[in-house]
DNA sequence: AGTTATTATCGTAACTTTACGATCATAAAT
DNA sequence: ATTTATGATCGTAAAGTTACGATAATAACT
């Protein structure tokens, strides 16, 4: 098939899987990295910092953009981005509870 | 193309996308929490806790067995998987770097 | 108005992922 | 030895991802 089962799962773990998708690629964490970095907002600075084509690095934003992580907002002719404040701050509130949820066994488990 | 341009990138970013793409499907995160629950490790019962068939839990579980986020021993008949410590605290510590890496501007960004 | 800069979107090619049924491999049980 | 249970792998279909060039949309500049 392809698409992925979305129902039968719960809401948190979609939510999780949407965040953790965000960042499954490396150059979407350069970018987050990039965004990090320079606190306030950039655009084109991101293509020049990557060895991607610009069409390339918009389809990425696009993409931390629907996960929610990031934000554009147009000013003038450029495109600012910056971090999204809440989801970034959801996205590793529910990633560290679920990181945080492991106990390692005292013998070997397998 | 469709093939990810894993040069260019640092090892570091190349690795947490690897953990990130692991944790980037409901099914995959739904079973690091059967394993973290169960704690001691499990097989099968992952395929009956799941609304999917066995075949595709077994594709799951190897691409978590890849990511190298869980560890499966044949103990004779079964198999019994469960969480790489080593691995999960790798993960939690790259993602806890990144995430709390994020300072909020005073006034607004964008 | 025409040009230029910036970014999004479209079209397309190649590769990957998700999912399932069917089959295979192995070990335990009869 | 044959059956049974468990889980991996194969084959395949449908959908998604990654990447790029080309084109479109918008706003600033001349």
């Amino acid at each position: 098939m392809g698409a992925s089962k979305t129902a039968a799962f719960t809401d948190t773990d979609i939510h999780l899987a949407k965040y953790a998708k965000a960042l499954a690629h490396p150059a979407r964490v350069a970018i987050l990295r990039i965004l990090l970095e320079r606190r306030a907002c950039i655009c084109g600075d991101i293509v020049e910092e990557l060895p991607l084509s610009q069409s390339t690095v918009s389809q990425h934003l696009k993409e931390l953009k629907e996960a929610g992580l990031i934000q554009g907002d147009i000013d003038g002719k450029k495109v600012c981005y910056c971090i999204d404040a809440r989801a970034w701050k959801q996205a590793q509130q529910m990633l560290h509870v679920l990181f945080s949820d492991y106990k390692p066994c005292d013998t070997n488990c397998c």
